[in-house]
DNA sequence: GTTTTTATCTGACTAAAGTCAGATAATGTG
DNA sequence: CACATTATCTGACTTTAGTCAGATAAAAAC
């Protein structure tokens, strides 16, 4: 551990000396750093000040100057939404996109350069470490916390679950036919809904729901494909064991089709036991239940 | 390539906002960056005021002001050099010391919490990547230039080469027994020497030498250790290669021994072919060539 | 022994980055 | 309709980070 602390903090310095390099990319513009950000941030499609302001985590004041300064350079309009005139939206002008393409053609040429020395071996192997090290720095990032099960959110992970199980299974599948598990069951003290979310958006949820009495029952166990072997579910199932235990639960189940091997993986992983069937639901092929220490 | 490009920026903007967060631990000490800085920097056996310049490269009426503030703060004590009077030295005092190691602390808590909520499999992955990446960048940082073959630098590679050799071959090596390669064959215009750095110090070096009318022999090809696998000898190649071209030469000569089989591979993979010997060296089991295009 | 160079220090200055307290106008709430 | 809230804007202010032109003292070069 510790040296893999020591390795990190190595890793730390090389990179931000190499990547400063790539954030100078906004420097030698003749324009201060915080403007050619904001620029640079409100892209081609425009968008509203408030918005960028939230996303660049800056002073509502500070923001106008900026804006004004920018707007002197003739590299922006600002005009009133029409939905609510007291929001304003900013637009790149002619001028000002001509600087968001040249800003982002200076960013492709660092990336370039960085690969530029190496052969093409090097590069490759260069680019999938960064891919790797990006994707573990996102799950690491991940948080795992109750959602209301009624929310847009939960709905908007329960669609994708949905969704991956109509693919897998060979016959597709339609929630209508399933056992329910209706908000009103996956919320305390009964149940409970969570969601796995990286500053990005959801990338994963898990619910646990009351089956009678010191029994519950984990549903909807979902992961981003994107998202995918990087331990979430595994911790999203944890979070969900120690739910149940605040619960007082001492016995979980669930159900799961064939095509989940993954899961199945998961859960066998976990300490959970293959019983027979506990109900006669049309989709699963197993069941699992472990009792909680 | 452009998908290459789009995922090092991809990377660049995750790790920046992640190790922007250890970057912050110089933060919230009640003190601006730039004094935290050089407070770390300075470290428990204290520095030379112009080394300490140089290393973080500011100006020297800058450094001057941060010192005094920080010697306000009795967190350093300054000392003039007994050797060189006008030099200063700076050390931290006991208070100085304490911040230090807080920093010290808050930094290895920064990559813990990185690593925390990741599983022990994970971790091991992320610390793996980040090292390849490390690895890597620090390969495209190489610069590879020539170097006056008499140098104390020239000198310090040539030694790390023959503690190689010495320590590969089977009997031990004595340059006094092999053919020579004086400093003055390696200049211009005949020869040449190379040395391959990084910000760091050297990595590698190789050398060109006249073996006859038209003809240059590689002598010294050297990369060290924690360098090797990052296609450095290879780019040492070709730049010698590059400079017999330059020198008028057609056929490029060398020999090896059969313990330096990563060489050898070298050798072939560059279209170097084996021929019968062209010296009666001691050391030597392989010789090869290549006609220059 | 004079001149040049080097290392540091001081004072005067600037630009960037950001904070804070209202002002203003539009919108939402009861 | 009164009142609170929200989004933006303006002016006044501060801190941070840094540059530049000498001043000074010690050391090196001639």
């Amino acid at each position: 551990m510790c040296s893999q602390v020591e390795k990190i903090r190595r890793f730390n310095r090389t990179v931000t000396r190499r990547t400063g390099v790539l954030r100078d990319r906004f420097l030698g513009r003749n324009r201060p750093l915080g403007e050619s950000r904001l620029l640079f941030e409100i892209g081609p499609d425009g968008m509203e000040v408030r918005a960028l302001r939230v996303k660049l985590g800056l002073d509502s004041g500070y923001v106008s100057r900026l804006l004004r300064s920018l707007e002197r350079q003739k590299m922006i309009k600002l005009e009133s939404a029409p939905r609510d005139r007291r929001l304003r939206y900013v637009r790149l002008t002619r001028l000002g996109l001509a600087e968001y393409v040249e800003i982002d053609r200076l960013s492709d040429k660092a990336a370039e350069d960085i690969l530029a020395p190496l052969g093409e071996q090097h590069r490759a192997r260069l680019v999938a470490a960064m891919a790797e090290v990006e994707r573990l720095l996102m799950a690491s990032e991940i948080t795992i916390a109750p959602e209301p099960a009624g929310s847009s959110t939960a709905q908007w992970c329960l669609r994708q679950y949905f969704e991956v199980l109509d693919e897998r299974f060979g016959g597709g599948y339609d929630p209508a036919d399933a056992s329910p598990a209706d908000p009103q069951d996956l919320t305390p003290p009964s149940g409970i809904f969570l969601v796995a979310r990286t500053l990005e958006g959801p990338v994963g949820c898990g619910a646990l729901k009351s089956a009678g009495p010191g029994i519950g029952e984990i549903k909807r166990l979902w992961v981003a494909g994107p998202a995918r072997g990087l331990g979430i579910g595994q911790r999203i199932l944890g979070a969900l064991e120690n739910q149940a235990r605040d619960f007082g639960l001492n016995l979980l189940r669930l159900d799961t089709n064939r095509t989940l091997t993954e899961a199945q993986a998961l859960y066998r992983k976990n300490g959970y036991r293959e019983v027979p069937p506990f109900n006669d639901d049309p989709y699963p092929h197993h069941w699992f239940e472990k009792h909680l220490g």
